[in-house]
DNA sequence: TCTACGAGTGGACAATCTGCCTAGTTGATC
DNA sequence: GATCAACTAGGCAGATTGTCCACTCGTAGA
């Protein structure tokens, strides 16, 4: 499943300036409305493109740390039980299961430092985590992103002799 | 800077159905137009929503495997330096400078694990790395959200008095 | 108490866009 | 040579947008 270059240059311009129309994008990729149309509607039910909701910037609401906590958990009962009780908790943005030495990874954020550590305890209390271990993100030099990736590929298919 | 019950609303709204017009909205939440295009133009300028771009999913563009790679640097010539090149390679989807034994984390995606290796062996490369250490995200049993947050603050404001 | 001000309401307007349809090309496949 | 999917180009009614306006309401200050 993959995506050709006028996709890719499709998302890069709704990236860019997500306030366009259809009718718009048709005209700044050169082709006709339908045809955007009927790109946009197969990205969305084939999945490359989930939803086109609002970003919001947990620091300009003040939460201005950012933390990835790696977790320790009582793996008789399995990882789930953990990361839905992990699920309640506002300020835990997102949850994997990793390997290496620890079994969950949670990027959690927080107003203060000295909140960081409330969020914390918060975590610690749930039941089945046994230990923490917590990383300040102290800059992000490169927020997250896709684009790069998204003219990738195209990029690659091309040169990939089907 | 903070956001009300009204603003929080309608950013969840619009997070579970993007494709609305001001106007649905305004029929939704029970408000006026012009107080909904307001409040969504304020969100945009305080900095709280920072656009509305199509979430991609790299999954989806075949790329299956997500990892957290940590590098250690040669830090001679700082962070931002390396934090550059990273950027360059467009598995590499976030970077951010971090505390703790490693210097920098890096949210990357690959096509498959071998890929993976591809991968880390263009950061290793890059100019100024050490080396790395990664972490394979198995499963994301809770994918990044902030709905939860966004619904949290006019509640904590509520309860402070002001 | 009176006034100013920010925020919201409700309505109006022209311009634009959307959803949906039709008909004709084109290129690849069988 | 026929078929099919994808694209183009256009038309149409209905809905939405951007932008006005006048009015109300609650708060804070004079």
């Amino acid at each position: 499943m993959t995506i050709d270059e006028l996709d890719a240059r499709l998302i890069t311009l709704l990236t860019e300036e997500p306030r366009l129309g259809m009718l718009e994008c048709s005209r700044r990729l050169g082709v006709a409305r339908g045809t955007v149309q009927a790109r946009l509607d197969r990205l969305i039910d084939r999945g490359v493109i989930t939803g086109f909701g609002p970003d919001v910037s947990p620091a300009a609401l003040g939460y201005h740390v950012t933390a990835f906590v790696s977790l320790e958990i009582r793996q008789v009962a399995g990882h789930d039980p953990v990361a839905h009780r992990l699920a309640r908790i506002p300020e835990v943005l997102e949850v994997h299961t990793i390997t290496g030495g620890s079994d969950l990874l949670c990027r959690v954020v927080a107003r203060t430092n000295s909140d960081l550590q409330r969020v914390i305890d918060v975590i610690v209390d749930v039941q089945g985590v046994l230990r923490t271990n917590s990383i300040i993100a102290l800059d992000t030099p490169v927020p997250y992103r896709v684009l790069p990736l998204v003219a990738d590929v195209p990029r690659q298919e091309g040169r990939r002799p089907s």
